[in-house]
DNA sequence: AAGACGAAAGTGGTTGA
DNA sequence: TCAACAACTTTCGTCTT
């Protein structure tokens, strides 16, 4: 008996973390990244292999110290391979002579700006990597364009800022999209947005905590409602459906039963008071499974709900 | 047989000392 | 850093359709 619960667990942890649905042929690797893709749906199948290319070189004296692995190994599209002649220190020219003041001025401008430069180039590559990433993360999250600019905007800030230091551009990447969302009533859940990113959703809600602090981002609350349509659809409902749940959470925000409840719970609750209302049932499970909380959380809210509001159930 | 319901214990995250 | 806390989940027994 319990031999197969547990056998049961296993399958199903086992569904979540790797789409079977994925045919070996399109299963691709991408070496930059140190991952196997599948090409079709984008998922990352196995992402805790090696790259076997260089270390970033570190440029500054802060980079030296802390000598992180930003990004992927040197390729040809960098612009200078990281090959680019140095102007030394020695204030000599080529035959060795001491040069003039006033030419040495002008050697010392130009190291100057040649180290300015060169900080200049790894802000960019830190950049392009991360709208790479941001990229994939768009594409399987079928964010819209109004989204991925907003999150684009929102990273470089945080790079302008040093927030990235120290912190993987994945996870601040996320962390720029699932803000991006909430400013833009873009219903995506964090745990949506760590599902499909390498870095793990503790780490993602850390950056999203730290961008909203230091970029002194204000973010609506979560409405419930931004849900709804969502959530409608995937369970093909009727807009009659989804503008009665929305009616339902409208006034049970008026009831002042919403604060501090998970806004997916509520969505879910008032879909299903929808569904009842206008006929159109679903089960508390199915209902459940899209709104990603369990069907127990569904109850308990559609319980407050009809009781605050004194609804009339049919069939009750 | 499947769905709905609710009690009880467990979990992960937040808050305040 | 730790404990208290609220919300949510898991699990399971029971009732209803």
């Amino acid at each position: 008996m319990s031999k197969e619960f547990e056998q049961k667990g296993e399958k199903k942890s086992e569904e979540l973390l790797f789409s079977s649905s994925c045919p070996p042929e399109d299963i691709v690797f991408d070496a930059e990244r140190g991952e196997y893709i599948c090409a079709s749906t984008g998922e990352v199948l196995e992402s805790r292999l090696v790259s076997q290319g260089p270390e970033w070189r570190a440029f500054t004296p802060e980079e030296k110290e802390k000598r992180s692995r930003v990004g992927g190994p040197l390729s040809p599209t960098v612009h200078d391979r990281g090959l680019a002649t140095v102007i030394d220190w020695r204030d000599r020219d080529a035959s060795g002579k001491k040069l003039e003041p006033k030419k040495r001025l002008e050697f010392l401008r130009y190291r100057k700006w040649q180290i300015r430069s060169r900080i200049q180039s790894s802000y960019d590559r830190n950049l392009a990597q991360a709208m790479n990433e941001l990229e994939k993360i768009s594409n399987i999250l079928r964010l819209n364009k109004a989204v991925k600019e907003e999150a684009a905007i929102i990273y470089r800030k945080a790079v302008e800022r040093g927030l990235v230091r120290g912190r993987s551009i994945e996870s601040v990447v996320a962390a720029a999209v699932y803000v991006a969302c909430r400013l833009k009533h873009f219903p995506r859940t964090l745990d949506e947005i760590a599902y499909y990113t390498k870095a793990n959703r503790k780490e993602i809600a850390r950056c999203y905590r730290l961008l909203v602090r230091e970029l002194q981002i204000k973010v609506p609350l979560a409405n419930p409602i931004d849900y709804i349509s969502r959530m409608a659809s995937l369970l093909d409902l009727s807009g009659k459906v989804m503008k009665t749940a929305a009616e339902i959470l409208q006034k049970a925000r008026e009831k002042a039963i919403t604060a501090g409840k998970d806004p997916a719970g509520l969505a879910a609750a008032a879909i299903y008071i929808a569904t009842l209302l206008e006929g159109e049932k679903k089960t508390q499970k199915e209902i459940a499974a899209v709104a990603g909380v369990t069907e127990v959380t569904v109850r308990n809210r559609y319980k407050e709900i009809v009781s605050q509001l004194k609804l009339d159930i049919p069939g009750e």
